[in-house]
DNA sequence: ACGGCGCTTCGCCGCGGAGCGAAGGACAGG
DNA sequence: CCTGTCCTTCGCTCCGCGGCGAAGCGCCGT
């Protein structure tokens, strides 16, 4: 009965035009409603509820009913690093047809919840070029000094050791480099939205799907990045 | 025109079950004819062939003319990680209903062109254990106690050199953990099948998919890998 | 308690694509 | 040069699935 090869399954899934748009949209790490995600789709109610549930079924997605709502998000890290990593095969492939977002986007986005982009791979590059953390089997850990200039910078490190994984490289199909996620990717993403030295780029258009990944670095973010990672606007 | 979700279009050639089929079968690390694939996948050769011409058009496969025969196989060590990927995500899912292959399948197999199951984590923790490699940043390399070890094996160090990358982790879906990928997995792979440490196992029905990555250890291979890498058959 | 809203279920329609059979090139061997 | 083999292209049929409208269910506000 079942498929001798596992990947189909989940890839029925994804291959649906209405179900990647959905899927596009968790990806900014933002739970959304079941009437968003069909907006988002631009397909009608009931349809969308048809594809969330197969989306549940299939455990890409999470479902918490609240009140007369029901919020989704991605069910996991692993789906959100999998959906970047197959789009990057994508780019890879054909870097001729490159879609519409593409520089805007290339430049600062979210990759479910930690920073993506030239951004996010240049605050890889400056992690590790300043010896903050260093590679251990299976991810990465955080240096002594890495501690206090992230401390510093208000990082909240004991809510990112807290995460199963501490930090660990992903795959960003945008600069075919790694950037990073994890505990700390998050954290990090995190700190840098709340002290707004980072913030979200409104949609221009209702409905656009990718709109709620794109970041905007501020002036106050690029010139403390820059003071301490050396991190270039 | 360009989709929103860059993965849909890579998904879209997935989610058939011929396709997979193929893929599967690809992921041996074989290149093989149109017609064997079209047994594979239990259809007629007409089908077959826009289905390949699909997946060459889509980057997954590459194909070298030869003959009268045309001869497939996966575009790239990329193509392989991200079909094992996904199929894990399958996995994690729905752990209760394993497929019909599960246990003799996860003991040994090729994954593309390196050796994963059981076989191939163990070798992973063997290698890094006995610290014959060491994490550096995007992969590993060689420790000169590795070095030794390896060339004592017989393992063609400067043939695993000569690839894009020399080592790194492929996420294994049945044991959840890393085994080794890059030119190191595949020279290790290939040293073992070289000296009949390891040899495939037949398929015992015609054109199943999967029969051509399961591998046996022979006795000599489990001696010989647990002498030098306390690896236990 | 009642109306409103969000979401789901049901029934039906339309289209895309996956399959085969038949016919048409391309290549090796005698 | 002809024959057999391997693969492709073409024309056709048919099933599956994604879409909507209408109706049903559950939770909130007043």
């Amino acid at each position: 009965m079942t498929s001798p090869a596992a990947f189909a399954a989940t890839a029925v899934l994804l291959a649906d035009p209405a179900r990647a748009a959905m899927l596009t949209a968790l990806l900014s790490g933002e739970a959304l409603t079941a009437g968003e995600l069909a907006r988002v789709a631009g397909i009608g109610a009931p349809a969308a509820s048809a594809h969330l549930a197969r989306l549940a079924e299939g455990g890409l997605i999470a479902v918490q009913p609240q009140g007369r709502h029901r919020y989704h998000r991605l069910a996991s890290e692993e789906v959100a690093a999998m959906l970047e990593t197959l789009g990057g095969l994508t780019e890879a492939v054909s870097p001729a047809r490159r879609w519409p977002h593409g520089e805007a986007f290339r430049t600062a986005r979210l990759c479910y919840d930690h920073l993506a982009g030239r951004l996010g791979v240049a605050l890889h590059a400056g992690l590790t070029g300043r010896g903050w953390i260093t590679p251990a089997a299976g991810g990465w850990v955080a240096t002594e000094a890495g501690e206090a200039g992230l401390a510093a910078l208000g990082v909240d490190l004991a809510a990112a050791r807290g995460a199963r994984r501490f930090a660990c490289d992903c795959m960003d199909w945008s600069e075919r480099r790694a950037h990073l996620s994890g505990g700390l990717g998050r954290e990090i993403a995190a700190c840098c939205l709340r002290r707004h030295w980072i913030t979200r780029i409104p949609a221009e258009r209702e409905g656009d799907p990718l709109a709620r990944r794109r970041l905007r670095v501020t002036p106050e973010g690029a010139r403390r990045l820059g003071e301490a990672l050396g991190i270039a606007a």
